[in-house]
DNA sequence: GCGCACTAGTTGAATCTTCAACATATGTTC
DNA sequence: GAACATATGTTGAAGATTCAACTAGTGCGC
């Protein structure tokens, strides 16, 4: 646990002298720009970005005012948000991409030899899987 | 990464229901109560639980406003300050430690392969390593 | 023993997160 | 179709964390 504390603070350092990104706003962005359409509903979002609803909610105003994200209303539901990255924003995600797969790699693939690290997916996809689906 | 963020929001969320602690309170009480007289200089308890000095100040206040650690002024070095855990808060440690073994087995032992479970503390172990002492 | 660079720890402001409350819309039941 | 339970998303206040100063003490060089 310590060492994926540490590391995740590396990452965080990293994203945000570079490129003034945290890591749970660079993985909004990331789960955005793999979705249909770059854009998802704001529930699909945070479970996604394993983040709470109000957390996301703050994160994005702030990604909003940064001129990354844009919210629409949805047509079907009216209580619905769609949440979709601009074109700023995928650039910015782009930028910020590259460093970071740097970084994962400098700290964490490399150290690691490729059979634990195919030990640690397994091992901590079943913990995603026993913890269920939403928090 | 994923996984071992959901995972330490449910031990967060584990203790701070049972026991009003949060994980790095926690993580600073059982770093105490392992040291020679459950006493450390700040520094190295910083060190021992990867906080920030500012952080473990801050922390440390509130866990001395709860009466579970004392800080002292250390006689050699007078810019040195000791904290130490008190008895009280060495049994709400002991207390709380019961739950949270609990559940660190049940979401984590008990989920992962033995033989993965050796993977991850070798391959986490490296990456502390390669990160360095201090932060 | 004076000056200077460095270490220990704290503080306060800005930022981020959590939590509970809220407004609004949906759908289910009778 | 009215009442009720449930889902979506936002808000504001309280709590925690980060960052950049800052105080105070140490130790080294000369």
């Amino acid at each position: 646990m310590d060492g994926s504390v540490r590391l995740t603070e590396i990452m965080d350092r990293d994203l945000k002298t570079k490129h003034g990104l945290s890591v749970s706003e660079y993985e909004i962005l990331v789960r955005l720009s793999e979705a249909p359409e770059r854009r998802l509903r704001m529930a699909e979002l945070a479970e996604n970005a394993s983040q709470s609803r109000s957390r996301l909610s703050h994160t994005c105003s702030r990604l909003e005012s940064k001129g990354l994200v844009k919210r629409d209303s949805c047509p079907n539901d009216k209580r619905g948000v769609y949440a979709h990255l601009t074109d700023e924003g995928f650039t910015a995600l782009e930028r910020a991409a590259r460093d970071h797969v740097e970084t994962v790699r400098e700290f964490f693939i490399d150290v690691i030899e490729p059979a634990d690290l195919e030990a640690v997916g397994r091992a901590f996809g079943l913990v995603l899987k026993r913890l269920g689906p939403a928090s």
